[in-house]
DNA sequence: TTTTGAGTTGTTCGA
DNA sequence: GTCGAACAACTCAAA
């Protein structure tokens, strides 16, 4: 009698059945499959993940065990140090093989590394797949075989490979449809025992804006295809609209992937006209952008501490970390600017063009590093991502890859008034300014007295005066990039 | 090797 | 109120 051959899939970044070639391949061996997870912050390095991203986590992995229940097969939950456990797991199930899908970040390929070389040296088939992206970084170059730097022309090699083998983006696989347990079940941690939940009730708003979970994101791209990509292209700048898709904390737990994104933008398109073809071309490239991102990371690995112009190592930064923790708390008397940061702290999410306004505030009004934006989005963020956290940080700094020309300096005001022209943002979450007419709320220092009587606003008490004033901090901006130039 | 065109997301000023 | 130009120089990517 033969033992059917017994699979272990280790799940990091790709919490979802359909579309996972670990999973998919794992099934069609035709043995036991066992499906594990393994908490072990520790081995991210300084990247561990924060809170609102584990927050996330827990009710992502709560609702894939169910999944892998109905499956056939449960979800082992184990914390412990990567290696130690899926030796343990091998040993108890008798396994000849583990799968993964890859992850990109710098500690992460290391740590994999020498992994598999320990599993291998253990005898086991050792495979790792793509589960994340629709190129990986070291399948595409410049012609001189650089990596890219500049996003349009990597969209557009991207775009003009991307039916060639062998770097043809792959079409998604299916989820399997029931999974056999092995005979002997590995020990299984409960999900609680994680500690992944905050111990204060502080996340009960984070559903507002996305659910974890792979049914979840299924559900929220059909929703985006049915009423937003249309629009995608003017309402994704609306904050007061949501006009945005909200699948990053998917994309970034791979509850969802970009084949499937891709996969849906297609039959969207197919099914229509010229407009939906647009659209969706234009929500794709929206999806690159994330590509571009892993892009960098994985060829500039040093990026998410150090800028990538490194003539900005010597940046004459301000370091005052009052203003820092204002900006943190939304306090800093810029509406837009407290909006976004107050729908940070209590959603887990903010909007992207508001994530741009507040992040130029920090760097250019207050001159704070943009490494301590960077790592309040990697604690506050429950889509928090290395890859696009630091391409973001970096572009808005100027430091970074396709860097904003120097004089790019948002105006909170100007920004506030454009984007969010009747201030039903602002009012959401700064609620002490909710009474001021559409003319003021964004410019509270300049209304006159009796407008703010009105509606009961008291500058330097029920809501800060400007942490600084916009036009000084652009000159001042502007003058300490001036002693970059060589 | 050198040249050339281009580069996500803006603001301000003056006509 | 609206519009167009100016705002540096640099680096990337391809020809």
């Amino acid at each position: 009698m033969t033992t059917p051959l017994t699979t272990v899939v280790w799940l990091r970044l790709d919490l979802r059945l359909a579309d996972n070639p670990a999973l998919h391949l794992a099934a069609e061996r035709g043995g036991p499959v066992v499906p594990l997870f393994i908490w072990s912050p520790e081995e991210e390095g300084v990247w561990q993940p924060g809170a609102a991203t584990r927050w996330w986590l827990h009710h992502s992995l709560a609702e894939l065990s169910e999944r892998f229940a109905k499956l056939g097969s449960p979800l082992i939950i184990r914390r412990g140090a990567a290696l130690e456990v899926l030796q343990s797991v091998v040993r108890a199930t008798g396994a000849d093989a583990v799968y993964w899908n890859r992850r990109y970040e710098p500690e992460l390929i290391a740590r994999d590394k020498l992994v598999k070389a320990a599993l291998v040296a253990d005898g086991l088939q050792v495979q790792s797949f793509n589960s994340a992206l629709l190129r990986e970084p070291w399948t595409i170059a410049t012609k001189q075989g650089k990596p890219y730097q500049v996003f349009t022309p990597f969209w557009r090699a991207c775009v003009a490979s991307a039916n060639e083998a062998p770097e043809r983006e792959q079409e998604p696989v299916d989820a399997p449809r029931q999974l056999a347990s092995p005979s002997h079940l590995p020990k299984s941690d409960t999900l609680t025992s994680l500690g992944l939940l905050p111990k204060l009730s502080w996340a009960d708003e984070f559903p507002k804006f996305a659910r974890p979970g792979e049914l979840h994101a299924l559900k929220r791209l059909q929703e985006f295809l049915a009423d937003g990509v249309l629009e995608y292209d003017h309402e994704r700048d609306r904050p007061d609209h949501l006009g945005v898709s909200r699948l990053s904390p998917h994309l970034h737990f791979g509850e969802l992937g970009p084949r499937q994104i891709r996969e849906a933008l297609q039959l969207y398109a197919h099914a229509g006209d010229a407009r939906r073809k647009k659209a969706a071309e234009g929500f794709l490239r929206q999806i690159y952008w994330r590509e571009f991102a892993h892009h960098l990371l994985y060829h500039f690995p040093h990026t998410p501490e150090q800028p990538l112009r490194d003539e900005f190592a010597r940046f004459p930064w301000l370091k005052n970390y009052k203003q820092l923790s204002a900006w943190q708390q939304g306090r800093t008397g810029y509406p837009i600017v407290d909006a976004g940061m107050r729908q940070l702290w209590r959603t887990g999410w903010m909007h992207n063009r508001v994530r741009m306004i507040v992040a130029s505030f920090l760097v250019k009004d207050l001159l704070l590093p943009w490494h301590e934006g960077a790592r309040w989005f990697w604690d506050t963020l429950v889509d928090a991502d290395l890859a696009n956290n630091t391409l973001g940080w970096q572009w808005t700094a100027g430091c970074g890859a396709d860097a904003a020309p120097y004089f790019r300096v948002f105006n909170p005001t100007s920004q506030g008034e454009k984007f969010d022209p009747v201030g039903d943002y602002v009012r959401r979450y700064v609620p002490e300014l909710a009474k001021l007419p559409a003319k003021w709320i964004h410019r509270p220092a300049e209304a006159p007295r009796e407008v703010l009587e009105a509606a009961g606003v008291t500058l330097g008490e029920t809501y800060p005066s400007p942490l600084v004033d916009h036009a000084e901090a652009r000159e001042a901006a502007l003058a300490a990039l001036q002693t970059l130039r060589k």
